[in-house]
DNA sequence: AGGATGATATCC
DNA sequence: GATATCATCCTC
């Protein structure tokens, strides 16, 4: 396993979230890790991007996912949960890649699918937007040899107001994979 | 089908 | 300063 590099990040956000599909979240705590499998992401392209938080601009909340990539971007939703991302492509183009489901692979609870969740079972708020996901407590790790998986292609979830961006197929996850939010 | 619950953006 | 709107999840 090792840490994935920010040029990882920098690259087309699509194909960012693909490849991070099977790769591992790592959140260390007090010396508690946890751990697990990404098994379905979005892609939010950018500010051209209708769905994206960052169409509104660069303001006080959407200011990191306009900044260098593979940064965490952690926001409180409907009150109650959080929802994480990373920050993808080069700084300034403000796409980013939205965590939706984990396979639990190391302290963490049954159900991790969702994206409100997964930052419950990974301890993850507010406190770590902006944080480095290259550090050794906070980071993704990718498997040396990925095993073959089949990826779903599919509209994303929750967007429904934004218009033409709406119905792009965004959503991607492992076939077949019982840790997926939704089918 | 609807409620919880708070930060944010966008008005006045 | 007030209000409408959420990249959600749980219970009824």
């Amino acid at each position: 396993m090792k840490i994935l590099p920010p040029e990882f990040y920098a690259r087309d956000t699509a194909s960012v979230a693909q490849d991070l599909l099977g790769a591992t979240l790592v959140h260390q705590v007090d010396g508690l890790r946890r751990a697990g499998i990404i098994v379905e992401v979005e892609a939010y392209l950018g500010q051209h991007d209708l769905a994206a938080h960052s169409s509104k601009g660069i303001t006080k909340r959407t200011g990191i996912m306009f900044g260098p990539p593979g940064f965490a971007y952690v926001y409180l939703i409907y009150g109650i949960y959080h929802c994480m991302n990373v920050v993808t492509e080069p700084e300034g183009h403000g796409a980013a890649v939205l965590i939706r489901a984990l396979q639990p692979v190391q302290n963490l609870p049954d159900n991790t699918r969702g994206p409100g969740l997964v930052c419950k079972a990974m301890g993850i708020d507010r406190r770590l937007n902006g944080h480095d996901l290259c550090s050794d407590d906070f980071h993704i790790a990718a498997p040396a040899s990925r095993p073959p998986v089949t990826i779903v292609q599919r509209p994303r979830i929750g967007v429904a107001y934004a218009a033409e961006w709406a119905d792009k197929p965004l959503r991607f996850y492992i076939e077949g994979n019982p840790y997926v939010s939704k089918k």
